[in-house]
DNA sequence: GAGTGGTCTAGACCACTCA
DNA sequence: GAGTGGTCTAGACCACTCC
């Protein structure tokens, strides 16, 4: 039964309570003082204990099951689930996968132009066949060595990317500098082998395994903003994910 | 705005407020009744409608939130999200996809025994190395045509596999039969090519993309209790997630 | 029976968006 | 300034687990 001592919150902050339950019941964890398998006081002392109220302290702890991090089992108590912790996957860009990770990623813009949408495209943006949107093609380099090959094209009506540097930052910041605000995507993983273009911008082999990502991305009013399809080169990259059961 | 004249609670029933209209209030979308772009009445206006209090309806669009049909707006408004609503990937077994999609899914034990944990496997069970763990590996064909070939290893001091029909049902309902619940799972997806063995259990050629995906799965106790490493043939299978801005 | 998490209420005040 | 979602409270009762 493990009170939290250390948990300290501040009233005058705009960060929510809920979240600096959260972040340092997460750090908790994190830095190991709460071990895997240990029990949580209940609910109802440690809502006590750091002076706020019960559904406050829930919404926390809601936030690290679903992180994977907690699991709550009724009439039992919460315990801190075993194995190591990994970032769940979230609404992030491979560029700011790589950089966190320590690693110096590098961008090559391959082509930026507007094209008349073609009907897949058409279909995926909810605009019109034929209407202007933009396409770009990138290359992912990590230290040099070519990681994946990123396609896609994007609503020109709500996006400028002429006024943006694609090559010093990953396109969800960009969109978030242009005041897109990216809510929600749909992702299809898949793999296949690599065609003789991809293969040569790549520096592998034709036919070799690739992993493939096709994505549409949706705004917050829930309009069709952009779509990808990107390939990695597996050895490389992989996706991880948390699951958990609801 | 609309409102929702069709949603009904029934009180009496064990299933949760939150549940019954999360649940209405997506048949409501997926039937066309809401359509894409289509916005919500407000969270206060819509609680007194449906007889709830504020953070049960609040409760019940998060849901839909999560799942990616929904976004909400601080200062604007809840809207139905555009294209084509897809299934969460959740935390259920192929085999439970495959039926639900109305195919025929069968599955091939090809070995089912007691080993002695090796390091990696004691290491991702939490079990001491030599200590007795299950090995189980498996083919998922759909009519007759090579899907997948199943690894996986399990707490043999946690479940008992010789009582279970792996051929009837997936692993997890047969974990669950056992008294066993999975709540948490970790999994990191990639590609790779075919080895020989895999290429003539699936009927393709050695060196073929193969989707992989190696899983951690924990109990409601937070113990590690199952490992897959599994690979799929891509143009079979693919794994789809909805990712949700937080 | 004691203790736990699961659900639910009826409010309140705040932050943000938009006309 | 009006309307919206975001946060928070201080309780209540229930369902489940385990002794």
């Amino acid at each position: 039964m493990a009170a939290l001592p250390r948990i300290k919150i501040d009233r005058s902050s705009r960060v929510p309570l809920y979240a600096q339950v959260a972040d340092q019941l997460e750090r908790e964890i994190l830095e190991g003082r709460l071990k895997p398998g240990e029990k949580l006081t209940n609910e109802v002392a440690l809502a006590e204990q750091l002076g706020v109220s019960r559904p406050t302290m829930r919404q926390a702890i809601s936030l690290l099951v679903d992180k994977g991090m907690l699991v709550r089992k009724r009439g039992v108590g919460t315990q801190v689930v075993h194995g190591q912790v990994r970032r769940t996957l979230g609404l992030t860009s491979l560029f700011d996968d790589l950089a966190s990770a320590g690693h110096a990623p590098r961008t090559r813009v391959l082509s930026l132009s507007r094209i008349a949408a073609e009907p897949e495209s058409a279909r995926a943006l909810d605009v019109q066949i034929g209407e202007e949107i933009w396409s770009v093609e990138r290359l992912r380099l990590i230290e040099d060595t070519p990681l994946a090959l990123l396609r896609n094209v994007l609503r020109a009506d709500l996006v400028d990317l002429s006024a943006v540097d694609l090559e010093r930052s990953g396109l969800y910041p960009a969109l978030r500098e242009a005041h897109v605000s990216i809510s929600v995507a749909r992702q299809r993983i898949s793999a296949r082998a690599a065609t003789q273009k991809e293969a040569k911008l790549l520096g592998d082999h034709p036919g070799a395994p690739l992993l493939t990502m096709d994505r549409t991305a949706y705004d917050d009013a829930g309009r069709a903003v952009e779509q990808g399809h990107h390939v990695y080169r597996p050895s490389l990259y992989a996706f991880e994910t948390t699951l958990v059961d609801r």
